[in-house]
DNA sequence: CCGCATCCGTTTCGATACTG
DNA sequence: CAGTATCGAAACGGATGCGG
């Protein structure tokens, strides 16, 4: 483990730059803070990090007590990465830092857009009215399982699907970002295969519609 | 100018990390929180940044409107860096990773802590009685002065001196940290030379005990 | 002195190949 | 699947030089 070099600041800026501050690592606690995942999810999701780094900054994180390593129950039996409840306290700047990165342009493709960025996207800027009656989602992403719920004014969002879902989407987290905001296009989408739906779709269309996009007024 | 690499990812985190995330950037940021600094001021405060490097993130952060690079009016006629619109407006994303940060073990000696960084703490962990009188004082740190008000349960800093404080008191960082939530050291302070005071030292020590300081549990 | 630019040894990153 | 090994390219860190 590359011992990481040190900012020798007392600040609690600089030390928490000591912990996450490499490259890739904030990216790495992005990929986990809506649950754990195996070393190759977080390889598909960060594609321009090379295996070496991500190895690296995982075993950087868990030294600092940001991430743990665990193993699975049996039938599954492999390994995976979670945040520490310490490092599941990081969640309030990453999104800071998120909302402010909004004003920067999107760089030149090829980009990537995991399906954890969508989701912590839409859960932070869905504002369901408090008074609707709760709903739950099945989400295929990238083939992964993910269930949306939508009650109390909020939307939760956890790993894995869950048994009787008013609806079901599958879809790539390109085209449901496309969606986020544009609800209107979800029929567009069904009809050419970017997505497809099973069950209450006008609830899929309630959900989506219940985002509110940022301002993002210009940089100043 | 190192045209920095980009993540590559869409994400609104990638994307901040695509202009705050080189090394040292974000400290350099955190520098111009409080207003305008001169490159040497920078330098001083980043003493473990080589001045090619703190060079580099200058001119990026300048491109990618984070900071701006502007003339002193005559006498002092000199360059200072300071913060964009948009530039100031990360700073509740600095603040909360600094706070996440304090729970990381303090890097071994010898470490540095600029004036700035204990000026952000002090005004963000202070909380004056709402019902108290407005207070005003001139604090010199590393050479540099600076006017702290207390007024409406919070502390203000701005650069310079005012022309009637309640109080001077003239320290150095480190000093100051350890006077922030142990006012009762200020004595003592005073008196082996760490710090110089002058006017109302019982204000300052008003100040000093208005500080509440995080409480800092377990990692977990 | 201030604000860099240049040079150079060391460290880290990024890409690919390879192993249990 | 989950990493390790290797190696060239890039960035960093420290020192020095230099024009204004």
């Amino acid at each position: 483990m590359p011992t990481s070099r040190s900012y020798g600041d007392a600040c609690g800026i600089g030390r928490a730059l000591d912990v996450v501050g490499e490259r890739w690592a904030l990216l790495v606690v992005r990929e986990l803070l809506l649950g754990p995942q195996r070393f190759s999810d977080l390889r598909g999701a960060l594609p321009g990090a090379s295996s070496n780094v991500v190895t690296d900054r995982l075993h950087e994180l868990e030294g600092h007590g940001v991430i743990r390593r665990r193993k699975l129950v049996p039938p599954a039996g492999s390994w995976v990465y979670e945040l520490t409840e310490w490092g599941r306290e990081i969640e309030p700047a990453l999104l800071a830092l998120g909302g402010w990165g909004l004003r920067v342009g999107v760089p030149g493709p090829p980009t990537t857009l995991s399906g954890t960025s969508v989701l912590l996207f839409l859960r932070r800027c869905a504002q369901p009215d408090p008074s609707n009656a709760p709903s739950v989602f099945n989400l295929g992403l990238d083939d992964r399982m993910w269930t949306v719920r939508s009650a109390d004014g909020r939307v939760t969002i956890t790993i894995g699907e869950c048994p009787h879902p008013h609806a079901s989407l599958r879809t790539d987290p390109r085209t449901l970002n496309t969606l986020i905001g544009h609800p209107a296009e979800l029929n567009a989408a069904l009809s050419d295969g970017r997505a497809l739906a099973d069950g209450d779709v006008s609830a899929l269309h309630r959900l989506l519609r219940d985002v509110v996009l940022p301002p993002l007024d210009g940089k100043g």
